[in-house]
DNA sequence: TTGAAAGCGCTAACAG
DNA sequence: CTGTTAGCGCTTTCAA
């Protein structure tokens, strides 16, 4: 009693905003007329303590009656562990916001998120800030993992390295780097894309990609690229690979670029689905006839494939997949699962390639 | 010395993960032969606190040394703040994957982490669990703030509504609810894109919209739509009204079902930018002239937008202004600040609409 | 100017 | 089966 009215005294001269005390577990040991370690027992559903019955119920009403909710905070400080998944988006630049433009990242967040949410963890996302290293923010939240979707600056894995904390690579293939991964078949994505476009006749195939980065996905892509033209005895036409940004705004800049030129390809494998969508557009746009007057593919299958006209021949990946396997891989075992996971592709036949 | 003994056994016992040891105040107090309290003075900057330069420099150099990283759970458990921005995004369906397949979400999002970076707090997202309440959540996770995007369940607010946690809602307009918000005019936006239909001959207009929930901005949307037909006399034809999902794919649904019937609008209005690709796209599918055979205009200026061809006429809102916005109310205090803002539109003239 | 110590809410070892 | 209690890492009085 004593003890309880010096509590509420100092909350009161605490100010008001105190006032509306929170619900703790001393609170509801005496509601339950039990100890604070019997009522942790019954929330953590510890199967070694045997707890009657009568006891759990009389703790479980209390839990209701009084809207007991654990503070997480707190269990993290003993257990040093936090249910919380920190998330790495790429960006269009450090410091600034996400390069939410291409679809497949919110798809890949979207499915993260949902899985985290299944295995009763939280997702924490934040961009990388400029003057922050990415292992104080884990730190400071004592992240119980981290997924790291594309590349970065070599300098932003360095910290990471020999941190304690589980990290999973999403689309990044540096074999140095000591990290669990989860990839796609994307080189040979990229030559069956090729592949197929060869199979309709082209010879002369361009490609469209992003910043050919040394161990991104695009360079990947551009890799499986080449791999065809060669198997094809087809000379490589360094003025048919495009390389810029991977958005709508590169392929719609790049169809012009490419209209004015003479020699061009007579298709344009892209090494995204919103290259490839810009691309459709600037050249419809300058009056050609599509896939007539140039043929298009696309890689990822988002559901802007579906969305232009003629509709886009694609290489298709199972983002939500990727996401859900990415967490398995994070929240399994050190031992027992592998470091590497290697996702398969597919080619979905749609519209934008004409047979020659 | 006798202490420390005992604390190391104890890590020791625990295994080898506990080995490498977190770095906490007390190890900077130690090496900088100061006390933890000046320690916290120093990280925290308390302007109150006088600390000569020399001490100060001392710490600084041990946290440095010791690459020591503050715990924020246990700040949190001292001041119950948890510099954490809880963000709720809506769903497909509760319990499931978020709605990114409308790029307004991921920007809305992108920007709302971003400007969190610079406030120095972190966005924690999650969807709607079918079987926990958000507040349960933000108690978990002592949450400074909520940002709710969209229009849930009214059961899903209920819960929040008199706990402490400040609360923003963006694109909710339930006047009840004791929550400030961020909105857009948007039934002016609604009403500037159908008088522009209007302006430019057309008679027969639809509108093809999400679920016209009590609410929600798809309201206000078909608010000021038939606010335009009214103010110029023209009859509402409840054929024209299409009530679908937002999503791209019923937009195309749509376009098909309209074709097939005889009388048809001249213009359709599109209270997303996603639906109006849908219905560019299917009409072309089907043959139709765009924009001669029918007008389209869409809302949001997403950059979709400028991925059709026609390039669609649209009402622009800001979202990255949008989500900052949502964020300062969020932050600022109770007294100060208005209860709601709403963001001005504007219509950007391209290529969907065609004068009759 | 600095330090000792209480306490935030929870877990788990240990004692009963 | 249940209670006591020592921390987890930090902030913040209060005292020196």
């Amino acid at each position: 009693m004593e003890e309880l009215d010096l509590q509420l005294l100092k909350r009161l001269s605490k100010g008001r905003k105190k006032l509306t005390k929170r619900i703790n577990m001393k609170d509801i040991a005496k509601e339950a007329h039990v100890s604070v370690a019997t009522v942790s027992y019954v929330i953590n559903k510890r199967p070694d303590q045997k707890i009657p019955m009568e006891t759990v119920e009389r703790i479980e009403t209390a839990i209701k009656k009084l809207g007991y909710v654990p503070n997480l905070a707190a269990r993290s400080l003993v257990d040093n562990k936090s249910k919380l998944i920190g998330v790495v988006i790429p960006q269009t630049e450090p410091g600034k916001q996400f390069m939410f433009h291409n679809p497949f990242y919110g798809e890949l967040l979207s499915s993260i998120e949902y899985n985290c949410r299944i295995e009763g963890y939280h997702v924490l996302i934040s961009g990388t800030d400029v003057n922050e290293s990415y292992l104080e923010i884990a730190k400071k939240r004592s992240l119980d993992g981290i997924i790291i979707v594309g590349m970065h600056k070599q300098s932003y894995y360095n910290d990471l390295i020999d941190c304690q904390i589980p990290i999973v690579l999403i689309d990044s293939y540096c074999k140095e780097l000591p990290f669990k991964s989860v990839s796609l078949r994307d080189r040979e994505g990229a030559k069956l894309a090729t592949n197929y476009l060869i199979s309709k006749g082209h010879r002369k195939i361009g490609l469209a990609t992003g910043i050919l980065t040394k161990e991104g996905v695009t360079r990947e892509r551009y890799l499986g690229y080449i791999d065809a033209l060669e198997e094809n005895n087809i000379e490589i036409n360094e003025d048919f690979i495009y390389e810029g940004t991977v958005s709508n705004n590169y392929g719609q800049a790049l169809s012009t670029q490419i209209f004015k030129v003479d020699e061009r390809p007579t298709a344009i494998f892209a090494s995204a689905d919103v290259i490839a969508i810009g691309l459709i557009n600037g050249f419809k746009k300058q009056g050609m006839i599509l896939p007539k007057d140039m043929s298009i593919m696309g890689f990822d299958d988002t559901w802007l494939a579906k969305t232009c006209d003629p509709q886009l021949t694609t290489i298709k990946q199972d983002v939500a997949k990727k996401g859900e396997v990415a967490l398995k891989l994070l929240l399994s075992n050190e031992e027992e699962s592998p470091k590497n996971i290697v996702l398969e592709i597919e080619l979905i036949e749609r519209e934008s390639v004409y047979q020659i």
